[in-house]
Parts: structure tokens; C-alpha cells; sequence
DNA sequence: TATTGTTATACTCTATAACTATA
DNA sequence: TATAGTTATAGAGTATAACAATA
């Protein structure tokens, strides 16, 4: 628990995980790197059935939410640069799941829509994310959830100012 | 705001950064994830001025803490394999922040010890994270304070189990 | 046989420069 | 000239296999 000074030369039986925080103490930067993980690692797993990582779950979801999107409103969506969208999108049509159709406007761009199985997939996804994201908050009572909430946008907004 | 269906083909001047949460509205995870990746820039920012990385930061942290500790243990500290560590000790040798000393019970072993100047770097740049971490969640009173700690208490333990 | 530190390697994620074809 | 999509590339960060020295 407390932060584990003067043990005797390297051995580290005594330092485990929890110990590790003691120097970290009191930074919430730190907690929040640890639950990040966790959460991360979480919505992972939760993806891996359906073959998706977290940033193609991203990328399909939008592109379900906003039919015709362009490759770079995407990526101003995501907030990703432009090339490196262009594997993700590569692997979604590959699978089927958007379509990389012309938009007629502007033949530069696509018009990037969801095929049915990609909304199929895109709902059994979200679905489950959603059931992962109310077990994973299921502890927080409503005053915490409500605290939680605060404390995310709240820092959002106020970090790199 | 809400969720930006339905705009005409391609463009994006109505779906900006805040409007494209609405497809992932009432998931907290996206939420924690936008503010971990703000307080995440803030903090690289925060160490940028020491040369410190997120990572070269903790090893120093964790050497100071612990006198004499083995890279294999400080490895399972900060939870990274290894050979990652490596590279990182080199630099923060190289700079003259800690010492790479022989362990005489284990000749295979280094005995990692932090000299002056390292101890130094560490006090001061830990001052800057501290005030750092407490600029951000200084608008947090103390019963919010108490639920988000918690919350990152429970989301460690309960995801990925 | 197991462990320490190390090298080499690979894979993901991300960022930039530069090209093409359109506008 | 500016933008959309693309290619190539480079840099972090992270993971595994394998080696020599030592236990």
C-alpha cells in the first residue's frame, strides 16, 4: 500500500501492483491512467467478437450515423489524419460493411454509406458496448455517475488549454 | 449536439467535434476516453520541459523511490516488458539521472540507483505534475473528488476481470 | 532449468510529405 | 490555388523470440 522505500536490494516480492501507486499517490492523473487501461483493454475484448477494434468500431458507427460522409469529414470526425483512414475504410468495404460509392457533386470524393450488414453488425456492436458500458459504470451510484460526467467534461475542456 | 444524421452528402460544416459525440452519447467510455486523451497532451506538455517523457518520468519516479531496484523489477513495476525498458534506463543513464550499479549478491542484476542531479529532476518535475493535477481537478469540490476517485477505484478492478 | 539484461524483430498507432485528380 | 484520396515513410509504443552470463 504505502510507498515501498528501503526494501533490500531489487527483490521485489513485496511490491505489487497496488504498491507500484504509492509514489503516485495523490495524482489523480495516474488513477485515471489506470481505469483508462482497464476501460480500454474492457472495450477491447468486448469488440473482438465482432472482429472490430476500437477505431473501426468508431469508424463504422459514424458512418452509419451520417450517410454519404466523405473519407476526410471522417477523419475530421475522428480526429485522425486523412492517411490513415484510408486502411481503415479499405478494411471495412473489404468486409462488406460500408461502400466506397462516388459522390456525384464532387468526383474527388467518395460518399462513404453502410451496406445492410454493415448496420447489422454496427447494431449487434453498439449494443454490446453499451451493455459493457453499464457493467463497467454499474458501481456508480446516480450522485457518482453525475460527478463522473462532471469531472469528464470538465476535464476535457480544461486540459491543453 | 445531437446525433448529425441526414446532412447532405459529404459535408461536414454542421458536425464538429461536439456533435460527432452524439452517435456515442450515454457511453461513458467514449467520454473517459476524450478526457484521458486531454489530460494525457496536458501532462506530455507538463513534463515537456524536464525532457521527460510519461514513461522516462515513471522509471525515475520508481528508481528514486526505490533504492537499488532491478531493471527486471522496475519492469514489473511500470508493467512493461523487459526489453522495452532498456532504451529508457540508457537514456536516463546517458543524462546522468540514475546509475546503473552491479548487484553483488546477483551479478547477472543491476543495482538502479538515482544520483543527485536525478533526484533533483524527480523533485522538480513531480512539483510541476503535482500543481498540474491539481489545476485540473480543482474544480471538483470534495464530494465529487471522493466519487471520481472511487469510480477510477472500481472501473480498475471491474474491467476486464 | 530459470532469470537478468540485451538484441533483433514485428506489429500497431500516429504524423508528415508528396503525388494525382479533381475543384 | 486549394481540396480529396492515396502512397510512402518515419516515429513512437509495445510485444515476442532468442542469446550470453549467471543463478
Amino acid at each position: 500500500m504505502g510507498t515501498p522505500r528501503a526494501h533490500r536490494d531489487g527483490s521485489d516480492e513485496a511490491i505489487d501492483g497496488a504498491a507500484s501507486d504509492g509514489v503516485f499517490d495523490g495524482l489523480l492523473t495516474y488513477r485515471m491512467r489506470r481505469a483508462w487501461l482497464a476501460v480500454q483493454a474492457d472495450l477491447a475484448e468486448t469488440l473482438k467478437p465482432f472482429d472490430l477494434r476500437m477505431i473501426t468500431f468508431s469508424a463504422l458507427v459514424l458512418v452509419e450515423a451520417n450517410p454519404r460522409l466523405s473519407q476526410a469529414s471522417l477523419a475530421r470526425l475522428m480526429a485522425v489524419e486523412r492517411p490513415n483512414l484510408v486502411m481503415i475504410v479499405d478494411e471495412l468495404a473489404r468486409r462488406g460493411l460500408i461502400e466506397r460509392n462516388r459522390a456525384p457533386e464532387d468526383r474527388r470524393a467518395y460518399a462513404l454509406d453502410v451496406t445492410e450488414a454493415g448496420r447489422a453488425l454496427c447494431r449487434d456492436a453498439m449494443q454490446a458496448v453499451r451493455a459493457q458500458d453499464a457493467r463497467l459504470f454499474r458501481g456508480l451510484d446516480a450522485c457518482e455517475r453525475r460527478a463522473v460526467e462532471a469531472a469528464f467534461a470538465t476535464l476535457r475542456r480544461s486540459a491543453s488549454p
